[in-house]
DNA sequence: CACCATGTTCCTTG
DNA sequence: CCAAGGAACATGGT
């Protein structure tokens, strides 16, 4: 600063960084969380006026019929979220009890609000009409599900970021499995919300090893791995409250916010992810090379230094 | 072209 | 009946 201009001073214009977050991560409690903030100003109030299913299979049980009898007309109350269930309240038109829309992303779904004349996505599932402009449950693979079953959530275990979720219950959980700890923590009957890359995150922070059986955890390192699983999803949430991702369509963005991806420049790009997907890079802690191994079939990425147990 | 990725459900085995 | 493990699902990226 204070260096006069000159005709020879280059002149730095600002580019909007790429909103190309990495498509392969897949949404867990964090993102859903973010997600659900994002979607409520924008669909709570709204009154539905159509409904469009491309691809019955992602409404389950729910038929076609029943799900435009309870949708058209209806109005959005609450949205909110429930393990990496998104929750959508419908109050009826008619004088009646609202009905609860179920949502999940599977690994690859997205929902957004778009202007009705912006160009419907390739894998468009579910579209549901709010005037000018509609909500759409997008998903290249078809694992994600809109719905009015209710059966999964009620098996849910407690929400990590609530009072309900204690650690002593969850050491009383932990120490009746001989599963390895890391395959415990993808349980959503443990607790609810954790996927694959948080399971790993959550183990480095507390500094356990994945391959520990569950029933031979101390208290003390219960405790530690129930302090760290909130820790790294509650770094995350504010992480992710701070992306500018636009969700009314207008840009190429694919709306979703992801955790610890580097794409694009400046801090809201910034790798966060301490260990998952860096094998072979240097622990942030001690420097030694960051492993992989499998545990039921998925990639687990941990420290073999700092992980002991 | 073969294989890998993810979350959930379903099926099989012990 | 329960715990644990593995396949299946669908598609795109490498």
């Amino acid at each position: 600063m204070g260096e006069p201009l000159s005709l020879l001073t280059p002149v730095l214009v600002w580019l909007p960084p790429k909103l190309t977050l990495s498509s392969n991560r897949m949404p867990e409690l964090p993102e859903v969380e973010v997600l659900v903030r994002r979607l409520q100003p924008l669909l709570v109030g709204q009154v539905v006026s159509s409904v469009q299913v491309r691809r019955l299979k992602v409404l389950g049980n729910t038929s076609l019929g029943e799900l435009r009898r309870a949708v058209v007309g209806a109005r959005f109350g609450g949205v909110r979220r429930r393990g990496k269930y998104l929750l959508f309240e419908l109050v009826p038109a008619r004088p009646g009890p609202p009905r609860l829309l179920v949502g999940h992303l599977g690994m690859t779904g997205r929902m957004y609000v778009a202007p009705s004349s912006a160009p419907l996505a390739k894998h468009a599932a579910v579209v549901l009409g709010l005037g000018q402009r509609r909500f759409i449950f997008e998903d290249t693979r078809y694992f994600g599900r809109l719905s009015f079953s209710c059966g999964p959530i009620e098996k849910l275990g407690p929400e990590p970021l609530e009072p309900g979720f204690t650690a002593d219950e969850f050491y009383e959980h932990l120490k009746r499995s001989r599963q390895a700890i890391k395959t415990r923590l993808l349980d959503q009957r443990v607790v609810a919300g954790v996927g694959n890359i948080y399971a790993s995150e959550a183990l480095f922070r507390a500094r356990l090893s994945p391959r520990l059986r569950a029933c031979r955890i101390t208290r003390p390192q219960a405790r530690r791995l129930w302090s760290a699983v909130r820790a790294v999803l509650r770094v995350a949430i504010r992480f992710g409250s701070t992306v500018p991702l636009s969700l009314s369509g207008d840009g190429s963005d694919n709306r979703l916010f992801y955790y610890g991806t580097a794409a694009g420049q400046g801090d809201f790009y910034t790798e966060r992810l301490r260990v998952y997907d860096r094998a072979g890079r240097p622990c942030p802690r001690c420097s030694s090379a960051i492993r992989r191994i499998v545990q039921g079939g998925r990639s687990t990425f941990y420290c073999p230094n700092c992980q002991r147990g």
